[in-house]
DNA sequence: ACTGTATGTTGCTTAATATACAACAGTGTT
DNA sequence: AACACTGTTGTATATTAAGCAACATACAGT
């Protein structure tokens, strides 16, 4: 289907500038999307208009606006999964001293909703509303082995490790199913490893995926097999929680 | 300056999902904003491209979008001076029994960023990313009267108390100034009183305001000196943690 | 102070594109 | 099965955004 140009534009520019921390100009805008600057002034200004950008006032460059914040969080707390599954980040953090995560699937990608901090001096933090990719982390294999979700189009590697290859990538899910968790083994950052296993509500459908990430020194891989087993048993225990009554065999 | 109208229109189907928890259909959007019906199933796909709106699998009815909370949540992440206030709103909520919430000003309103619950079965909630106004909040006072901004064009009455004339309200204002800290005297919702006061930064420039929420019949109006004293002081301890000197005078 | 360079806004013409209308497909209801 | 309703697609037209140039403003260098 046909895109209405001008608002991609202007969606653009925020996607632009989710990654400019001290703000971009006009000028700047434009050579960045390739477009004339007398453009990217009219839509800058559409988008203050709205709240959706916002000028510092000391440089005059344009910075993500405090419309988003109101949007996402109004989103954020629509999204009840994450009160139910507050008490079992905790408790994750408190069998496995690592820092627990809840994602969903949204864009074909795993989006983190909610994070409880271990208190670990070493520790992997992952800023709520981050979207990682689903081959290489825990959390989007979960997502993808127990949904009914395709696989991406691209498997783009991070690190070494990274399962690049479609019929390795299928066989890891398979396994994944078996066992009932899913291991990122420093695919996706190095130094880090994750285990995750599947959410379930009443109707038995994948809503979502919990699970820990830890330096490789603590989450040792003979140690991958126990943590896996707490994170199913809690993950288990979340579903429960939803109404998921598993089944059998 | 002129609007950029179909990004315009992109970004008013946004703000109308804020408000629609079950989502809309492509005919009810375009009915809501007065467009064709085509144009709406357009830009709704257009939105959607860029996750910015998302279909409900089961109602494929559009909802906000997963990008909303990841930009929403880059920019919570990027104001520092939540990190910075949050032990002090616990101690507001220790001090006082009552909910505790940090706001900054953002497009002539008070933009919630940040709160800490009471434990009181009845307590005053307020979702971060909400915008309130700024001429009838204990926050969005104490924001207009240490801030350098000019008064809301329009001081629309939200309850009997409300104070909607200007040359009152300006008078409110000195009072304000003179005592350190502003109160919302069920000018806002019925029943709830709050209690207010502002946050500098190293440069003396206002950068934020912190205060407490309550039902009015445990923040008594012979109670709220005692209370703004605390906020006030509470406020001063984190301006002080943030830099900033304190003039005498 | 003056020049040179950069940025951001505005006016205007033209070329691009969003719109409106209609037709169609798909769903669920009576 | 007919009907009402929703959402998508094709297309001509009228709107509108783009591009260019000019202008204003700010700032650094000589």
């Amino acid at each position: 289907m046909a895109e209405i140009q001008s608002l991609a534009k202007g969606l653009k520019i925020l996607n632009l500038l989710e990654h400019s921390r001290q703000g971009m100009g006009t000028t700047e805008v434009a050579n960045q999307l390739d477009i004339d600057k007398s453009s990217a002034s009219r839509l800058l200004h559409t988008l203050a208009n709205y709240g959706f950008v916002e000028q510092d006032g000391a440089t005059a460059r344009y910075l993500l606006g405090p419309q988003l914040v109101t949007l996402g969080q109004r989103l954020l707390n629509r999204i009840t999964l994450r009160d139910h599954a507050r008490p079992y980040l905790y408790e994750l953090v408190d069998k496995t001293g690592e820092c627990a995560h809840l994602a969903i699937q949204a864009q074909q990608q795993a989006l983190y909703i909610d994070q409880v901090e271990s208190t670990a001096a070493l520790r992997v933090e992952s800023e709520i509303g981050t979207l990682a990719p689903l081959h290489c982390t825990a959390l989007g294999k979960t997502l993808l082995a127990f949904g009914g979700g395709r696989m991406p189009d691209e498997l783009q590697p991070y690190t070494r490790r990274t399962v690049a290859d479609r019929s390795s990538l299928a066989a890891q899910l398979g396994q994944t199913r078996q066992r009932g968790y899913a291991i990122d083994d420093e695919e996706y950052n190095y130094g880090v490893r994750c285990v995750a296993a599947p959410v379930y509500d009443h109707q038995g459908k994948l809503v979502g995926a919990i699970g820990i990430s830890g330096p490789s020194g603590r989450i040792a891989l003979e140690r991958v097999d126990e943590f896996g087993a707490v994170v199913k048993g809690v993950a288990g225990a979340l579903s429960a929680r939803l109404g998921y009554e598993a089944r059998p065999g």
